[in-house]
DNA sequence: GTCCGCGCCGTTTTT
DNA sequence: CGGCGCGGAC
């Protein structure tokens, strides 16, 4: 190991061998932190240290796996057998704690772990049960304010009583509601997991204590990331030793819509004041030039601890920007770029990076029709299919027959004859007996509004019975098999026999073979299940040679040879949504510069300057410049060929003949947006070939006197000095001298003016 | 009860 | 464009 040890630099080297006490590592992006973190378990477990004693938090399960295989890797190379430590995202933790705890949590053993899809079905049903149908109040928005509140440790009650309005009572009413449902369903959604084993480790002292003991070691990746709920489980799980290692870096916290602080990252000295802080600033990953750029950028942001990335690799060349028409000239530009990049290496990664998820159409049917292979990374993943749920949803059902959200997602599905107006029946004998549907059938059956219903209930009761006693006989493979047959799922695909059926067939084929390899990997039916709720969408990114379409959150921990962050306008990124608060700016700032400091050799900037809203062919919208560019020095930019515009430049776009835009509509959109008047310029016929101008050409608000006699550069006549000042704010003229050129007036905003 | 077509709606980010 | 709910036809 002290060989392997000396592959390190002096920083990453002290991360590793500081094995006692608290170690707070700030590492900044492709500093090597994973590497500094395998060492350092390798290291314990080189010393001794039983490897089942280390615990490692990933905020990903994909991160978790490679930092398994480095440790492993390792230890072979260090001659020492192979243990592995526990390596896992704080979620999946909680599950296995949950379930070896289940008793004391108060849980059934094989309680079902519910989904972003589960959870929409179960506040949907929830508030169809109590009526509530608003227009401000979407199923999606009220489950976002629930894990909220879950996330702020408040109860529903304590929601209404500090509700403002009448729209929070209803959510708090809702969020009673959904609470009951997951309850009697026998069920936890992803914030349960955490409160629940939080609450746990909290409320009894025997169950904390054997975790403590057993986690000698603890490490927390992406700690910047880490939200109230998670830092409490940290504490909890910390004894007396505090050999706890978190590693982090301010400028990537991107999760703070969900919870994350990261304040909780910068207060880690005070929280444990024996902490050892190490600082990675050396960067393996970049050129000085994406370094610079992306630090630049985030420089703007308040409140960071600050660090300067030196990069090891050399300075390398500019970072491109290219202005598109609109986004299918984005994607066709882009597709180009890569076919070249490709052809000269094909072994190379490209990461397509964009700020949501709706972005990757116009590229994906861009490389399509080119024929360039691509992977994309979130979107479908293969446990969100439709019939991949519904199965896993009769074994939930057989497991839990009270489990009312995956009994109304299969209730019907094949055609049983229950339809509408049976399922709203049972969900008021649900909601006036408080009774699960599996019970409310069960009264409706004895008492029927309609005796034509009583039939397919009591089948598919004993559908559901049949389903559970098969569970305890069979392999779980061939139970899958069974379910697929017994419930007529599977001869309802054969029968319609559409491509999408023969798709769905292959899935689901797929789905009992995945079930018979885990079997074989020695995981357990739970385990399997429990897996298919907490993959991520990250979680499938290979890292192979090629091209990704990613979102920048998904890049989170990546890195690829040659980077495009397109997308680069205002409204996009940073989102709409972000714009009216201070702290949401700082924060797509910081995944600009995630997105940045993806690159390892090129980065590329793009936009386009119109773009369709949900597709439509009429609706253009014009848009302007990320403001994130202009934080970019023009001189680590360069301006691609055939761009509309360079970097920095705000232009005017006239209506544009190939949109069907009348004249006076063009002109109410673009001034729709909010544009200054100030930052409006002329369009340019040519082009200087000198770096575009990443800062405003003059500081704007300056008194004009202070202007006078300063030296500027203009990109037709060179550099003069301003001698005179005239006319107000909005509308200023400034007259420059140049040697040899005589004196020119500007109207100042038009003038491409850059201060020298 | 089932099927189908129409119109409305909305796009942050995800464990 | 795509997903969903609703209303009407069978």
């Amino acid at each position: 190991m002290e060989n392997l040890l000396e592959q390190l630099n002096p920083e990453q080297r002290l991360a590793a061998e500081t094995t006692e006490g608290p170690v707070l590592i700030l590492a900044g992006a492709g500093t090597g932190k994973t590497r500094a973190i395998t060492f350092r378990m390798a290291n314990l477990i080189t010393k001794g240290m039983p490897a089942e004693t280390i615990l490692a938090v990933t905020f990903t399960n994909k991160a978790a796996e490679e930092m398994q295989s480095r440790v492993t890797d390792l230890l072979l190379r260090a001659g020492v057998p192979p243990e592995r430590p526990w390596i896992s995202t704080f979620h999946s933790l909680c599950a296995r704690l949950l379930r070896r705890e289940a008793a004391s949590a108060g849980l059934p053993k094989d309680f079902a772990i519910y989904d972003d899809d589960d959870q929409l079905a179960a506040v949907k049903l929830a508030m169809a049960k109590l009526k509530i149908d608003e227009d401000g109040l979407t199923p999606r928005n009220v489950l976002g304010r629930i894990s909220y509140a879950k996330n702020h440790a408040q109860t529903p009650e304590q929601v209404r009583a500090e509700a403002f309005g009448p729209d929070t009572r209803k959510v708090a009413d809702i969020y009673a509601g959904y609470e009951q449902l997951l309850k009697q369903s026998n069920a936890v959604d992803f914030d349960d997991l955490l409160l629940r084993s939080a609450r746990l480790l909290r409320e009894e002292p025997q169950v904390r204590e054997r975790w403590r003991k057993r986690f000698a070691y603890l490490h927390v990746d992406e700690y910047q990331d880490t939200n109230r709920v998670q830092y409490d489980l940290l504490r909890l799980l910390t004894n007396e030793r505090q050999n706890v290692c978190v590693v982090g870096d301010e400028d990537q916290s991107i999760y703070r819509w969900r919870g994350a602080d990261v304040s909780i990252l910068l207060s880690f000295s005070q929280d444990f004041p024996a902490a050892k802080v190490i600082r990675l600033e050396r960067n393996y990953r970049s050129t000085q030039t994406i370094l610079d750029a992306a630090g630049a950028v985030v420089a703007n942001n308040p409140d960071r601890l600050g660090k300067t990335l030196r990069a090891q690799n050399e300075a390398g060349g500019r970072l491109r920007y290219f202005e598109a028409r609109d986004a299918q000239a984005e994607a066709e530009f882009v597709a180009g770029e890569l076919e070249r990049l490709l052809s000269d290496d094909a072994d190379q990664t490209c990461a397509v990076e964009y700020r949501t998820n709706f972005q990757s159409r116009s590229f994906e049917e861009a490389f399509r029709r080119r024929g360039l292979r691509y992977k994309l990374v979130g979107g479908f993943s293969f446990y969100n299919r439709a019939e991949v749920k519904d199965a896993l949803a009769y074994v939930r059902l057989a497991l839990h027959p009270e489990d009312d959200v995956s009994l109304l997602r299969v209730l019907n599905v094949p055609a049983r004859g229950i339809g509408k107006t049976t399922v709203d029946a049972l969900r008021d004998t649900a909601q006036r007996e408080s009774l699960s549907f599996w019970d409310a059938m069960e009264s409706l059956m004895t008492n029927p509004a309609s005796s034509r219903a009583v039939a397919p209930l009591r089948a598919f009761r004993e559908l559901i019975v049949r389903l559970a006693e098969a569970y305890a006989t069979k392999e779980p493979a061939d139970y899958m098999r069974f379910v697929l047959e017994e419930t007529g799922y599977m001869d309802m695909l054969k029968d319609r026999n559409t491509p999408d059926d023969v798709a769905r067939i292959e899935n689901l084929e797929e789905l009992v073979r995945a079930l018979a390899e885990a079997m074989d990997a020695g995981e357990t039916f739970t385990d399997f299940l429990d897996a298919a709720a907490l993959v991520s969408d990250a979680d499938s990114f290979e890292g192979k040679p090629g091209v990704t379409l990613i979102t920048l959150h998904s890049t989170k921990g990546l890195e690829f040879d040659h980077v495009f962050l397109t997308g680069m306008e205002d409204g996009i990124c940073p989102h709409s949504r972000s714009l009216n608060e201070e702290k949401g700016i700082e924060e797509e700032r910081r995944l600009v510069y995630v997105g940045m400091t993806r690159a390892r050799k090129t980065l590329t900037l793009t936009r386009a300057v119109y773009r369709r809203v949900f597709g439509n062919e009429q609706q253009m919208r014009a848009s302007l410049p990320s403001r994130f560019l202009s934080e970019i020095p023009s001189e680590l930019v360069e301006t691609v060929r055939g761009s509309m515009a360079e970097i920095g430049e705000t232009r005017r776009y006239e209506p544009d003949p190939e949109y069907s835009y009348s004249a006076e509509e063009f002109t109410r959109r673009v001034r729709g947006l909010p544009t200054p008047a100030q930052k409006m310029a002329p369009r340019r016929t040519e082009r200087s070939t000198t770096p575009s101008f990443g800062r405003p050409a003059m500081r704007r608000g300056g008194q004009a006197d202070s202007m006078l006699g300063t030296k500027v550069r203009h990109p037709e006549y060179g550099v003069g000095t301003v001698v005179g000042v005239e006319g107000d704010e909005d509308d200023r003229r400034v007259s420059v001298s140049f040697p040899g050129r005589g004196t020119k007036k500007f109207v100042e905003r038009y003038a491409q003016l850059q201060q020298v």
